[in-house]
DNA sequence: TTGACACATTCCGATATAGGCATATGATGG
DNA sequence: CCATCATATGCCTATATCGGAATGTGTCAA
């Protein structure tokens, strides 16, 4: 298998990079393919791709308005992402400034060596 | 190509259901490869690849001790997912309530097709 | 030094993905 | 109906990934 299990979540989904940009770019209002594909300097078809995992784990959806099919954000999928990455939260904003960096590389050095070059 | 440019970053990293149960034992505190892989039912040579990627991300720190290796959560790499998919938190929190949600629907109804059933 | 333990790495096969290109579908206007 | 524009899909190749099994590396104890 080339990726477990759910191989489109919103976390796949995100995990491209061009895929974010037309989320970024999508919450300016709802928009056209070819637009998009202009805007991100892809192919059409490229766009259309990416538009398509986006519609199935339903980040994104679509509204025929003429020949063109107007894709527009559903951000409500991010909410689970947004709230599992906060479960970090207190991780980053808490303890690892610079200061307690320093005291980690301390530390680490002293349990992984105090035999010889110490000293540095 | 199977996963455009960076294909090793925080994004790509917390993708991976496995590697994100990881992550979250961690926060229990550091702990030894053999812990989780027995904790999380997967063989000890996957959770050692799985911790790799998350130490190439900057994820997770090692730390001999002994036999053993010790790894540690570093969540400040989680904390640019944070904010970007916080940049959409509006996009859920302020409108698509059902009420909104049936709004739009009816909007969509509207803009589609105006022609016979539109009294549903 | 040897054996045992903890862990990392490598090789393999299966699968999924992304890009490029060609082509199909769908709606519109004449 | 036909041509055209907008978009979707299919095919192909290259690559990356995951899982599994085997093996390599490093550390400790005797």
């Amino acid at each position: 298998m080339a990726r477990a299990a759910t191989t489109s979540d919103a976390f796949n989904a995100i995990a491209e990079p061009q895929r974010r940009e037309i989320l970024v770019l999508l919450r300016g209002g709802e928009r056209p393919v070819t637009d998009l594909a202009r805007d991100l300097g892809m192919t059409q078809p490229q766009a259309s791709k990416h538009l398509r995992v986006l519609r199935e784990v339903g980040l994104v959806r679509v509204r025929g308005a003429g020949k063109q099919r107007l894709y527009d954000l559903d951000a409500r999928g991010l909410r689970p992402v947004h709230e599992w990455v906060g479960g970090f939260e207190r991780f980053w904003s808490e303890s690892f400034d610079r200061l307690d960096e320093y005291v980690q590389e301390l530390k680490q050095a002293r349990q992984e060596g105090p035999h010889d070059g110490d000293d540095q």
